[in-house]
DNA sequence: CTAAAACCTCCAGTCATTGGAGCTTCAAGC
DNA sequence: GCTTGAAGCTCCAATGACTGGAGGTTTTAG
């Protein structure tokens, strides 16, 4: 077992992604480059497949490819500050929290229109008057939620 | 004030989007087309209005356009059953209850990374740590929640 | 040695916009 | 009525993060 080098069918079930993610991710200069057989096939190994289950953890949760770029060459420098990589998780979790918000505010209307939507007639159906009306809105959430 | 009539810009600060979000809107045929002026600019009234502010709020609250679209054709079909605006806004309920809890598992992984991590180098900081490794996650969640 | 599964590159499409080039029209001030 | 600058027009290309397909090559199991 000194060196797995799997085919990229193999590392795309491990990581639970589609090959052409892979390329993708090799073509943007996000995962390095495999090395190649004979006939220009890939393979690649266990420092690729880290990297890779890395990168996919982090699309997992949100991060952005730039986002998750800028992490991994944080990773790579062992001995730099901790304070960056802190800093970026912590714009992120603020995103998703803003997120949760907004999406909390949607479902208190959206359980109102179901329960009040009981008039069986569409002129007197509260999903289509709420949606049509900000002014019904519970609250002011749904505002930008963009991403980091 | 019998018709308003006003030119895009004007309609597109009003909802609080670009202008080509409108034309666009148009273009897929989500919004009618507008009137135009001898010069063949768009002019908009009040119907319009109100249509584009359905639409931005729905857009808002994350329905789909295509989800949109049926809102909108049950809204112009007033007599219509209403059943139809509930079943989509109960489908729209479950996403967003799917994606809530996705969306609060991950603060609560985001909130572990950040608060643990106080290895003030990165070879021992929490947040590169826990992206690294996957076993790490306080819970299987961050799964997928595609939408409606 | 053969057959089929897996791989390769390149290109196009997805969704919901956004941006830009290059041109025309509108409205306001003089 | 004329000028000027803001705002509009169309058409095309790009974004992000992939995904899908065509058409051809390589690997591997039997």
């Amino acid at each position: 077992m000194a060196d797995v080098s799997m085919p990229i069918g193999v590392l795309a079930r491990s990581a639970g992604c589609k090959i052409q993610t892979i390329r993708y991710y090799e073509g943007i200069g996000l995962l390095p480059a495999a090395r190649r057989t004979a006939g220009s096939q890939r393979r690649y190994g266990e420092t690729h497949r880290q990297k890779l289950a890395f990168i996919r953890h982090a699309r997992e949760l949100g991060f952005s490819l730039p986002a998750i770029r800028e992490l991994l060459a944080l990773a790579d420098q062992r001995e730099s500050d901790c304070a960056e990589a802190d800093r970026i998780a912590r714009r992120h979790l603020e995103s998703v929290n803003r997120r949760i918000a907004m999406l909390d505010g949607l479902r208190t209307e959206l359980e109102l229109m179901l329960t009040h939507g009981q008039g069986n007639r569409i002129r007197d159906c509260r999903v289509i008057a709420t949606l049509a009306d900000h002014r019904l809105c519970s609250q002011s959430h749904h505002a930008e939620a963009t991403d980091s």
